[in-house]
Parts: structure tokens; sequence; C-alpha cells
DNA sequence: TTCTTGTGGGAAAGCGCATTCCCGTTGACA
DNA sequence: TGTCAACGGGAATGCGCTTTCCCACAAGAA
């Protein structure tokens, strides 16, 4: 990548660096009209574009905002990453994105390449865990935005702080409130199901899972109901299958009816669809609740009741955008926790 | 953004600049190991973090792909993203994210700044159009991919060239045969349905969903069947809700059963969503069909029939990797193109 | 022992740009 | 007409790094 360079415009306008410099990379310093003019055609004859790296070097500001998602096809982190997408535009930067699986060794080497390309801030969407495995993992990843954090970076993390991360000044937690939003799930859940409650958890560690599993089970003993069963799975559409799988049989056999909670709505997709070649239908044979209110989820039938998350405005909001209101989801109740009127109890 | 330098890494070891990057930021001399030693203390006690801007600066190339979608949070999009990502993550780069919404003007604003940031290879998804709206803006684009190219830079569209860019060297096209893929949808569906077809189109001009139009008749045309009418529509899911709702009516009050092409899986989801509260169910009252096989949608009932596409390995390959595979599709026929036994001809 | 070759560290020259500081010019004012 | 401030352009420095070139030294050959 070479391209023509500010002095050979200046050479080419008959002035001196200095001055190319002030036309045409917004100063302070407006040079006089005329000699403006005619480096803007050199600039436009030579096809001049500014080096932003070497811009980035003699302002240290790189205008880039690192993005650090677990998957970028996952519909959950896309849809975040619009809004931090967005922000950045508005911002008039750019994102630099890295996708990690979700393990912290690789979301603290994204942190440091970030941190290498001068970014200003990071975005660090996607769940914590303090699962032992992740243990050090975790430790490394705090230790590192300590370090960008130190040296001026900005951090906005979704959801939880990251495992162990001092409360360094530019350190910055998005609130979800997953713990409010999932017992008043639960809530208008047993205002109108009448049989037992299930959970379909993601594995224990994992903040958000755990979060929307204790919410749950607090909607549920406020309502003076029994505590629900957790079954720990996957956290993502293949960990719902498995559970609808191993589901199956014992809502066939059981009289009474089963509601489902699953902590995510690509779960409760996996459950659904490990449910229905065995004939078990939802909401006819048990009624099931997701989480996130995904976007490309919505024309699902039966329609998935879940708990709405500004999922966009989560990504401004982590990347900074001052004019985003803060985060506040909605039960959105729908078809799949529709008891049907002649099996009402 | 401040951090420590390789200068003050250098000094702390006690040696010079030059030993101090030759030990950290591989070079191919490589210094005696008692010294590589001392270096490697120092820079980890300063906790060092190499300046990637620096770094480029120095060696011209910066180690950055960018990526020009419409909308990463369009499944489509998504899943090519997480394609060029992994494909990146190989090669040891990093993925320069932009959104554009489509317009030309947008794009070529940002391959204007990937070339600011001196990207080594820019990735274009999402589809060409043709309309003399976009033309001036086609033009700007063409003419800036071409200096980028000239420049020493990569590109890789995905599916049509842009228009009027010439073919430099760098300049590398993702064919994706949609209109072979589509005139083999069009075939297997002639193949049971026995009523007519209908399609429901991007706007005009849009070479993606002219192509699959052009396809789709061609199998039509090659089965002996009569030309399908074309509805224009936005080539989203919101433009499928409204062709869905025009069509309502007119399946209801005919006899003939209409089998519906929608050129995407999202419009598809659309007319779908649309049609059914008015009562029109599919494969019942009629049957359709949508091309690009979107993850997220396959647990959709009733499961859509689909041209399955490659995304990520198109990703994979307009980033460049050389071990991916070329480009094929395969039709996928499911239950929304299932001829109900009883209304068969 | 002397000359050659090879080895490995250091000095310095950029990479492309922003910015500070300097200086010549001009206009206002007395 | 002389003085001073304000203005605007240019030279030079430095951002953090890579890399070439140079040189000192040691080991091998003659």
């Amino acid at each position: 990548m070479a391209a023509s360079t500010l002095s050979e415009v200046a050479r080419l306008a008959g002035v001196s660096l200095a001055t190319a410099s002030r036309v045409l990379n917004g100063s302070s310093r407006k040079p006089a009209e005329d000699i403006a003019e005619r480096v803007r055609e050199a600039a436009d004859k030579l096809g001049y574009v500014p080096n932003a790296q070497a811009q980035a070097l003699a302002k240290s500001s790189s205008g880039l905002i690192g993005l650090i998602v677990h998957d970028i096809a996952d519909p959950y982190f896309s849809a975040i990453a619009r809004g931090v997408q967005e922000a950045a535009r508005q911002q008039n930067r750019m994102v630099l994105l890295a996708s990690t699986s979700g393990a912290p060794a690789d979301e603290k080497e994204a942190v440091a390449a970030f941190a290498a390309r001068r970014a200003d801030s990071i975005v660090i969407a996607g769940s914590r865990s303090v699962r032992t495995e992740d243990k050090q993992g975790n430790a490394e990843l705090a230790a590192e935005l300590d370090r960008y954090c130190r040296n001026g970076g900005h951090v906005g993390v979704v959801g939880h702080p990251v495992v162990g991360a001092s409360t360094a000044e530019g350190y910055h937690v998005v609130q979800v409130p997953n713990e409010e939003l999932a017992a008043g799930l639960a809530a208008e859940l047993a205002g109108t199901h009448r049989g037992a409650f299930l959970i379909v958890a993601g594995p224990e560690g994992l903040y958000t899972s755990d979060d929307r599993v204790r919410g749950f089970q607090r909607g549920l003993a406020d309502a003076g109901r029994p505590e629900a069963e957790v079954i720990r799975t996957g956290f993502n559409r293949a960990g719902g299958y498995e559970a609808g799988l191993a589901l199956a049989e014992r809502i066939k056999s059981s009289t009474e009816r089963l509601c489902i909670f699953a902590v995510n709505d690509v779960m409760a997709i996996g459950v659904t669809a490990a449910l229905r070649p065995e004939g078990v239908w939802i909401p006819r044979d048990a009624t099931i609740a997701g989480f996130d209110d995904i976007e490309t989820l919505r024309d699902f039938r039966p329609a998935l009741s879940t708990v709405h998350l500004p999922l966009e405005d989560i990504g401004r909001l982590a990347a900074g955008d001052p004019d985003t209101p803060p985060v506040s989801g909605a039960v959105k109740l729908r078809r799949s926790t529709e008891t049907p009127v002649e099996s009402q109890v």
C-alpha cells in the first residue's frame, strides 16, 4: 500500500508541508483561500489520501474503536455490533472487530491487539464467566484491560464487569437488568401458568445465565410458586436442542403442563426444534419463553414469548454514545406461552 | 492513548533501539539469547505494547482488512462477516468494519477510509446495482477502488464486480452462481408444482435480485413452463411483507395454487408473515421458496425451501483465503414447497 | 602473525504527518 | 512616517518504529 504523500502534494502546489497539512487535514489555522485552492487541486490531481496511520502517530489518537464479540454471526452480537457501528459512525470513527468464541484468553489477546492499534476505546460484548477453567484467562484479561485503561483507554463492557478488573478510570459497564427482567417474566408467567416451571440454563458460572436464572426463581418465589428445576447445557441453540431432546419423553409422559424458561432466545428455539419431531407442540403440550427478543426470530411460529432487550442501544451505550437512553427491557408475552383455553386448570 | 515505547524498553535493558526491535517484533536477525532475555524482561516490566500504527508506518503494511456490508445485523452479512473474520484471524490480521446501507456513496467513503488506514485488502459484500440514482455513486466508488488497487491494495467483491471498475491488478470477484442456482430451483419446483409461479424480487437494477429472477425464469422456460409474473419490492423483510399483503387477496380468491419465489430468505419470511394473519397458510394455500439458506431461519416453520449458499466460505474467499473451496450452492427443498397430497392435480 | 570473513550490536535515516516556533509581511494607529 | 500587533507561511522537530548501513570484534585461513 503506497500512495501519494502530503509532501508530494505540497511540492506540486508549491507550498510547504505545514500549509498543505493545514489545508487538507483540518487545523485551527486556515491558510488563505487562493493557496488553499491550489493545494486542494494538487491533492485532487495526485489522488491524495491522507495516511491515517501517520496521522494517528502524530496526533496519538487513532479514531478506532475495538469491538469484541463471541461470534459476529450470532444475531445477539450482530445486533449489538450494529449499535456500536452506528455510534462509531456518528463519532466519525471506525470499528475494529474481533471474535473470540468467548474464551478469555482470546479476549485478552484481542485487547492487546486493540491496544497495539491504539484504539481509543474498546467494547466487550458477551457474557463474563467465573468458571474455574476461565480463571487464569480472566485474570490476564483483567490485567490487560487495566493496563489499557491506565494508558488512557476507555473500556465499555456489556452486562458484567470483567472479573478482577479494578474500577480504573475509563472503565464503564453497561448494566443490563437481567435479573429484574427475568423476575418480571416469571411474575407474568406465574399469573397464567398453573403447572411446574423448568429452566434451561447455560453453564454454571456464566453471569448472564446465572442472573436470569436467579431472577426467574425470585419471581417465582415472590408469586408463591415453588422453585424451578434447572437444566444446565450450552448457551446456544445446540444446547437448547440437547435439552429439548432430554425433555421430550418427560413432557409426553407427564400429565402436568410444563412451562420452560430458556435463558435466551436461540436456546428456546433449540428446545422447540428438538421437541417438535417428538410430537411435543408448543404451546399445546408445553409452553416456553426465551430472552433477548432477537429480531430475526420474531417471525418464528409459535411467536416466542421473551424479554425484549434494546441490543442496539446497548451497543451504542457501550461505545460511549451520550444520547442513548439507559437500558430498559420489557417482557413480551406471545403465543408460545399462551395457555390453550380447553386445557386451563 | 499513551504507553511505554520501544526506546524506553531499550534504555531499561541497556541496549539500542535496533536490538530491542529485533528482539520484540520479529526480525530475521536474532540477537544473542542473553541480551534477548534482558530485553524481554524490560518489556514485560514496563508493560510494553508495540504501537501497531508506528509499525505500519515503518513497514508500510497495516495488517488490516476492511469489510463493507450493508448492515452487520442482517444475518446474510453477518455470516459473511464471520468468514472474513476467520480468514483474517488465520492471516493474523484484524478486520475493520463499515456499514453503508448499500449506498454507493457511503461505500466510496468507506473505501477511502480504509485506504487512509492503509488496509491491505478490502472486502465488499452486498449487492451491486445499476439503478440510475446510484450511477454517480457507482462511478465514484469505482474510481476510488481503482485508485486503491493502483496503490497496491487488494479488493474482493462478493457477487458482481463494481460497475465501472477496471480489472486492475488485485481486483478479485467471488462469483456466486445465483443464476444457475435459481434455475436449478425453478427446475425442481416445476417438477412438483402444477400451478403458476410468481417472483417477489428486489428493485430492478440490483444484480443479485436480477440474476436470481433471470435464472428462475430460465429454469421455468427450460421446464416448458410460462414465464412467472414479477413483483418488485424492497430487498428485505419489509419488502417481502409488503408484497405478501398485496398478494393475500389474490391468493384467497384464486382457485389455482401459486408458488412464490422470493429472491432471498428474509423476503420469503416477510411474505409468509404477511400472509399468515390473512389466513393464507404455507404450504396449504400457496407454496414459497427463498434463497440464501440463512442459518438463523432454519428452525422457521414451515421449513423454508431455499438455495443454500456457503456464506462463510464466500467471506473467506473474498478475504483471500486460499484453502477455501470455490462457491457451490445447493437447492434445498423443504416443507414450504411441499404440495399437500390431497390437493395435487 | 596478518588478512579475510562472519557475527552481532549501534547509529541514523526515514515512514507520513501534526505542530511548534520563527520570521517576514501587512495593516492600523498615533 | 514610524511602531507594533496581528497574520500567515515555512523550517524543523518529533510521534514510535523498522531497517540499512557501519563498525568493532572474534574466529578462521594463509
